[in-house]
DNA sequence: AAGGTGACTTTTC
DNA sequence: TGAAAAGCCACCT
């Protein structure tokens, strides 16, 4: 495995979170999962903290609880939450989204 | 080069 | 049911 292996990894991360449609969610295990990185969900997270590009919906990723990970800095926290309600994500009393409903699942 | 870190997940109690 | 521990792996010091 080489070096462009490794990008090659992160391009298909973040070209699996692109298809994540509005109004659903996915949790970090899920997107690296389908992107052939089973055990790496912690690399998704880490991705999308140094990379936040123009059409990547990074605020439909949780999880796998169904909440909002928890960050350094907690600004965009609110700001996902408040963008997933603005697509009719419903928030439980534990701010939580009910996987079972909202959860992406690809055909 | 070796050890710590983290936008995670699963198992254990 | 839920908190805590263990497991995991690319990145950064």
């Amino acid at each position: 495995m080489n070096k462009s292996t490794d990008q090659g990894n992160r391009k298909r991360i973040l070209t699996i979170i692109k298809l994540v449609p509005t109004g659903r969610v996915a949790t970090y295990g899920q997107i690296a999962h389908l992107a052939g990185l089973p055990n790496n969900a912690r690399q998704v997270g880490s991705i999308l903290k140094s990379f936040s590009g123009p059409n990547i919906p990074w605020f439909r990723i949780v999880n796998s609880k169904g909440e909002i990970s928890q960050r350094r800095n907690e600004s965009s926290q609110s700001m996902q939450r408040d963008i997933l309600e603005g697509e009719g994500v419903r928030f439980t009393e534990s701010n939580r989204v009910d996987l079972s409903q909202y959860l992406w699942k690809p055909c």
